[in-house]
RNA sequence: GUGGACGUAGCUCAGUCGGUAGAGCGCAGGAUUGUGAUUCCUGUGGUCGUGGGUUCGAUCCCCAUCGUCCACCCCA
């Protein structure tokens, strides 16, 4: 790029030729969580640091080495929000809206100081969908079923779910003890990476991608084998609730997330189809959280997905835009440029619907003609001195065949309310 | 943060074993002074990412830097 301004690493102009998948994913998520009885909260994307830490998790990568942090004018430190649980439940106690069960809902964008890489941004945008104050393993299932329900909208299949149920905070404490017990004895043959964690959070040498530990987790004991009664008959719910709903889903005892609040169920949608990055929707149950974060103790469960690896997922499945316009209005000739304006305004009065562009900046017949084309619009209405004489519009078909046609302003008024 | 590939016209790319660059598409105009998309003709196109070094001379070689892409890591 030969400019000197550009827009900053890993952040990305959506183009307009683009936003129309944008729009697809947006309005059929709208859709579907209405539909769920879910409601949009919009929080701000900055927040004080604190917050993070205290949700994500201080040993994560993305509180250690991922945040936008800075201090402002009274040297409070604040955060672009790497993600939007710890805001969505900051704002749900501090406005007091957890007193009863709560469905919400929020899109935007996040950020987080990563290399970019396919499906991986610094700025990227997710929605994310939380429930407050539902304990059983019915709300569980319904985000999941709501997630697949998306993904039947939206035309997108393919996907695999996995699931997985990290136990609760006791369960889970007595497993990492045996768990790092077991690893430690095979320390000399972990990866450096997987090493650090053993004490930190050995939770997520379980899904290392590194062979050799690959091999040594084989071995290790299994999280599932220490789950309680309790715990168990939960995660056993949601996968009967999948069966009987016929979503597929595969049990992955290695599955862990890495954010710290998570216990109980957490799920994954993953698609083959964008490299390394293949996660396109993940979640799960974080019971804990809202009483850590001063709030009083409310279960809750959620999950979050990344727009822009479903937008490139429709774009490889090959979406295209509607053609946006209905119709392209030429003018030529000074008094027919002078009505054309008024024209336009008396037509969308009469057809409230109408997508209409008007031509600006004058030009020959010719010229217009061709803007009329590549405006993508269906019609070409043609005012012109002849028109003008006759009190008439030119009606000419740009994506079909058929005769240019000359109605009065009530004729077309009507064929455009009823084209085709 | 680590490793690798790559930055040439608005877009996709070619090219110069070092002598300041081409194609296709696009865009503008014309063939048709009231009709687009097809066809034909003409025109428009670039500080060869940026900065420095080597050289008589650098888009090409070297270094740095910024950016893109891929993988690791991490995650949506």
């Amino acid at each position: 790029m030969s400019k000197h301004l550009q827009a900053i690493r890993g952040m990305h102009d959506i183009l307009p030729e683009r936003i129309a998948l944008w729009h697809c994913v947006e309005d059929t998520a709208r859709q579907v969580l209405a539909g769920y009885g879910y409601a949009e909260i919009r929080t701000p994307l900055v927040e004080v640091t604190d917050l993070f830490k205290r949700s994500i998790g201080e040993v994560t990568d993305i509180v250690e080495k991922e945040m936008y942090s800075f201090d402002d004018r009274n040297g409070d430190s604040l955060s672009l929000r790497p993600e939007g649980t710890a805001s969505c439940v900051r704002a749900a106690i501090e406005h007091g809206l957890l007193v009863q069960p709560q469905r919400l809902w929020y899109r935007g964008p996040m950020f987080r100081y990563e290399r970019p890489q396919r499906g991986r941004y610094r700025q990227f945008h997710q929605i994310g969908v939380e429930a407050f104050g539902l304990a059983g393993p019915d709300i569980d299932l319904e985000l999941i079923l709501l997630t697949a329900r998306l993904w039947r909208l939206l035309g997108l299949s393919g996907f695999r779910l996995e699931i997985n149920s990290l136990g609760d905070a006791d369960e889970r404490l007595a497993y990492r003890e045996q768990l790092i017990a077991y690893l430690a004895s095979h320390a000399d043959q972990l990866d450096a990476d997987s090493l650090k964690r053993l004490h930190t959070n050995p939770l997520r040498v379980l899904d290392s991608k590194h062979p050799q530990t690959q091999q040594i987790v084989a071995g290790a004991p299994s999280l599932m084998d220490h789950l309680g009664e309790e715990t168990r008959t939960h995660f056993e719910r949601i996968c009967r609730g999948l069966d009987d709903a016929g979503v597929a889903y595969r049990v992955n005892p290695r599955l862990v997330r890495g954010l710290d609040y998570y216990n109980r169920t957490v799920f994954e949608w993953i698609t083959d189809d964008l490299g390394a990055q293949g996660t396109v929707c993940a979640g799960g149950r974080y019971d804990g959280l809202v009483e850590q974060l001063g709030g009083r103790s409310t279960p809750a469960v959620g999950f979050a997905m990344g727009l822009e690896r479903l937008i490139e997922l429709l774009e490889l499945a090959g979406h295209t835009s509607e053609p946006p316009l209905d119709a392209y209005l030429v003018a030529v000739g000074e008094p027919a440029q002078a009505a054309a304006p008024l024209l336009a305004e008396r037509l969308r009065d009469a057809v409230p619907a109408l997508r209409l562009l008007t031509h600006s900046g004058g030009g020959s017949f010719k010229s217009q003609f061709k803007r009329a084309d590549k405006s993508g619009a269906r019609y070409a209405l043609v005012l012109g001195e002849t028109e003008l004489e006759r009190g008439v519009i030119g009606v000419k078909h740009l994506r079909e065949e058929g005769e240019q046609r000359e109605l009065g302003f009530d004729e077309l008024a009507a064929f455009l309310r009823m084209p085709g």
